[in-house]
DNA sequence: AACGTCACG
DNA sequence: ACGTACGTGACGTTG
């Protein structure tokens, strides 16, 4: 077997990733898109083909003949974009740490030493594979060499792979025909003018009959169309001089020795370290760790305990005054070791059997000392089940974290280190492992224990005044100690108290839904004429658009799509389609709900949701096992589920609701007259909304018009688009255009607030809220026009969404000291996004209502009032 | 693990 | 010409 050498086009790939990418950079503020999305092809390219053998061609610009002689031409390649000039040589550094040889020459373009490196291979018995994105490299696809072309395929990469018969297959000429044509037709980006008139279609008919460039002259008067013949004619040299520089060089005279391009370990302690700095975070997993690993750069003194009296002896010569970073550290639910640091560059860890550590830690958790944790809800929720009742908790660094920065998704103590102190420590995934073959914190060696788990105390320590400092900067400290850290507890009692769930009315309302779905499957198949998973739908897509030959199936990445959407406009066409509607109602109930809710039913009937802090980008909370914020309301079958939701004994459910809150933000942010007058005098938003897009007066509004109208308030919150809202309503996009211009001409002021929220974000780099809540929008000065639209229906949307969810924390803590203050014992126990849920004892019912109505509607001071609708009932359903 | 789908705000 | 709504989480299928 020969050996596999992969040459690869330098700016080619780095210019594609640069498009293809998000827009990325690291916390230094340098851009990295392209770099990664070299990296991209080039890892899922070694995957795919593990060559023996790499090397990188880049192009060096020169004034050549070859521009001077066509300076006519020039003009019409672009330039690099200025984000991408650096990256290039930082892709050479980087190739350079991992061992890949790079080939460049002064004058010479990556094609021509793609072409000239691919020839020597051949030459040495070497099998070639060449990486570009661009298409002109098909000319050097033979017998032995192979073109790879990465391309985006529904948001997906896929690599093309091309033999010459793949060219031959694919365009109806040969590689070297390839050349050729594209003499012919000429190629604007690489200066190659051609002959006027012959395009792409001519020219691959020309030459599959004439095969060259030469030939096709000497054959002029023959050719079809006559244009083409007469321009021939008279452009021959032009056609000569394009067929010169259409060929791609392969004796360009450069020192190659294949050898020298042999792989070796790609994922050198240096490569690591590049890959760190510039936070290419994914591929971090290729490396072997335990070869990289990097030792605390600091010059720390972390003690490791496991004798109880020792560790007694540490935890009390923590000093009680001052603040004092923990950890605890856990092996699924049991609390198994615990750490601590109160002075930088120390800390010890305790590892003892959990009953142990409970009785060591009680006092220190209860005391007022104060305390810098990471993700304290965790530790609260779970001490308390141990009869620990957490206090004093000055700083979370996992809140902090999100707060500076609510896009990243993990908050761990190296992370921490890294944006905080400049410091690098393995992640808790490199030295646990991942997935299945994760390993318990408890079976590393003593040594290793004390110094991961001391440094995360540690870290914890002096990362928090880094913080504290930047929320400062950023105008964030009352965002993060008034509402934030307040809600850490807030959320820890919800968690805590859990919600009653009629376990009988579940399970009954599962089996009701049994036979309908055993009936309705049976429908489906008899009008398919057979069985198939409905469940699947890639087997249901098949059904639909081929066996059973319904048009105006819509694509998706892997197939047809069978979405709702798509279905709920067949509905005519067939009878099946209703019933597979109702089937996925039916199946979405059963599965995700009853079966759903069942499996995470204590045994007490209550179900302890998790709410999350640190998940959304805009500022919301998130519920997860089960999810208790997306329970079905808005179609009555859905809804009944609500009927199994219900209070503990001599309790009932107090609801109060925010009405429109985000439009109301909306109004107030914009300060827009007519919005701020509407809610003023309460008037029905979606109405006026209707009675001012569609110019009739407010008292004939029809409902479809405000139903419509509706759909345009949301699609302003959202960022608009025309296209998308003549989608949702079903209008035409230049309809969908007439609405929007309507509503911005009667709400100028909204229309200025959008334009200020994208320009502001486009300035800062961040989006924000009435309370400083950031969130940082690098996509919106993305060159990739998809990236950036969304860019900026972010920048429009977040300072909205992200308000209402600043206000309904606000409200939360408030009904929270409320309650306490006054001595009540009911409870709040949900929050849905607008909507927050008490558990009321039934004496106390007045008193919680008022509470309820008076700290939602004061949580915030706006333009507009904040009204609040209260409900009460016996059931969830009932209070809604 | 990624995708399609669908539940909520 | 591009191909779209903003923010979530859970389930079942498929590679």
């Amino acid at each position: 077997m020969s050996d596999k050498i992969m040459l690869l086009d330098g700016n080619s790939l780095i210019n594609r990733g640069y498009y293809a990418m998000p827009h990325l950079s690291n916390k230094n503020g340098e851009f990295t898109g392209g770099v990664f999305g070299f990296l991209n092809i080039f890892f899922k390219l070694t995957d795919e083909e593990k060559p023996d053998m790499a090397a990188v061609c880049f192009d060096v610009h020169h004034p050549t003949f070859r521009h001077e002689a066509y300076s006519a031409y020039k003009g019409t390649r672009k330039g690099t974009p200025e984000e991408l000039i650096p990256q290039i040589p930082l892709l050479k550094h980087i190739l350079a740490s991992m061992g890949i040889k790079t080939y460049e020459l002064a004058g010479y373009e990556a094609d021509d030493l793609l072409g000239t490196l691919a020839a020597a291979s051949e030459r040495a018995g070497l099998e070639p594979v060449i990486v570009s994105g661009d298409r002109d490299l098909l000319q050097l696809a033979g017998a032995l060499t192979r073109i790879r072309i990465p391309k985006t395929k529904g948001g997906q990469t896929v690599i093309e792979d091309y033999r010459a018969e793949d060219v031959k297959a694919a365009y109806g000429v040969t590689p070297s025909e390839f050349i050729e044509m594209k003499a012919l037709m000429g190629d604007a980006s690489d200066n190659i003018p051609g002959v006027p008139k012959i395009g792409e279609k001519t020219a691959a008919k020309i030459i599959a009959e004439y095969k060259t460039v030469e030939n096709a002259i000497a054959n002029a008067d023959k050719i079809k169309p006559p244009t083409a013949a007469k321009n021939l004619a008279e452009f021959a040299d032009q056609a000569r001089m394009s067929r010169f520089l259409a060929e791609i060089k392969t004796d360009v005279p450069i020192e190659f020795s294949p050898e020298e391009c042999r792989l070796k370990n790609m994922f050198t302690k240096e490569a690591y370290d590049l890959f760190k700095e510039y936070e290419f975070k994914s591929m971090l997993s290729r490396f072997d760790t335990k070869q990289v690993n990097t030792d605390p750069p600091s010059a720390a003194q972390f003690e490791y305990y496991s004798v109880f009296s020792e560790a007694r002896q540490a935890v009390s010569a923590l000093n009680p005054f001052a603040e004092v970073s923990y950890r605890i550290i856990y092996d699924g639910d049991t609390v198994a070791a615990f750490s601590a640091s109160d002075e930088a560059g120390r800390a010890f860890c305790a590892e003892l059997p959990e009953a142990e550590l409970i009785t060591l830690l009680k006092d220190f958790f209860e005391s007022d000392c104060p305390k810098i944790a990471h993700n304290a809800k965790r530790d609260i929720v779970s001490l308390r089940k141990k009869g620990i009742e957490l206090n004093g908790i000055v700083f979370d660094n996992m809140i902090a974290a999100y707060i500076l920065d609510s896009a990243i998704d993990e908050y761990e103590y190296n992370e921490l280190a890294e944006d905080f102190l400049g410091e690098s420590y393995p992640s808790l995934e490199e030295v646990l492992g991942k997935g299945k073959s994760r390993i318990s914190p408890s079976a590393l060696g003593r040594e290793e224990k004390a110094r991961l788990f001391g440094t995360m105390a540690e870290v914890g320590l002096r990362a928090k005044g880094i913080m504290e400092q930047k929320l400062e900067e950023n105008g964030q400290h009352k965002l993060y100690f008034d509402i934030e850290l307040p809600l850490v507890y807030v959320l820890a009692d919800m968690e805590t108290e859990g919600m009653g769930v009629d376990r009988k009315g579940l399970t009954e309302y599962g089996k009701s839904l049994e036979s309908k779905i055993e009936e309705l499957k049976n429908d489906i198949y008899w009008l398919a004429g057979e069985s198939f998973n409905i469940n699947s739908p890639k087997q249901l897509g098949v059904i639909l658009f081929e066996k059973l030959g319904l048009k105006g199936g819509k694509k998706t990445k892997t197939g047809w799509s069978t979405s709702a959407d798509v279905l709920e406009k067949l509905k005519d066409d067939d009878p099946i389609i209703g019933r597979i509607l109702e089937y996925r109602t039916y199946v979405k109930l059963k599965s995700t709900y009853a079966d759903g809710l069942l499996a995470v039913l204590g045994d007490d009937n209550r179900i302890y949701s998790t709410f999350n802090q640190t998940i959304t980008t805009t500022g919301r909370i998130s519920s997860t096992e089960p999810n208790l914020q997306n329970i079905p309301i808005r179609l009555e079958l859905g809804r009944q589920l609500r009927k199994v939701f219900i209070p503990k004994d001599g309790c009932v459910f107090v609801d109060g609701d925010y009405s429109q809150i985000e439009l109301r933000v909306l109004a107030s942010m914009s300060g827009d007259e007519t919005l701020i007058n509407a809610f003023k005098e309460g008037q029905d938003i979606h109405t006026l909304t209707a009675s001012q897009v569609f110019g009739i007066p407010f008292d004939e509004v029809t409902p479809l018009q405000r139903s419509n109208a509706k759909a345009v308030n949301f699609g302003i919150v959202y960022g608009i688009s025309a296209f998308s809202l003549g989608q949702d309503v079903g209008i035409s996009k230049k309809e969908a255009e007439r609405y929007i211009n309507g509503y911005f001409e009667k709400y100028p002021n909204v229309k200025a607030f959008m334009n200020n929220m994208v320009e502001l974000a486009r300035k800062n780099g961040y989006g924000s809220t009435i309370f400083n809540r950031r969130r940082y929008i690098p996509e919106i000065s993305s060159p990739a026009f998809l990236q950036r639209s969304f860019g900026e229906r972010v920048a429009m949307n977040m300072p909205v969404q992200g308000s209402a969810a600043d206000i309904i924390k606000i409200a939360m803590v408030k009904v929270h000291r409320r309650l306490k203050a006054e001595g009540l014992a009911s409870k709040l126990i949900l929050q849905v996004h607008d909507e927050l849920l008490i558990e009321t004892r039934r004496d106390e019912l007045e008193a919680v209502k008022r509470i309820m109505k008076e700290e939602m509607e004061t949580a915030a001071q706006l333009a507009v009032p904040l009204v609040t609708d209260i409900h009460i009932g016996e059931t969830w359903y009932e209070a809604k």
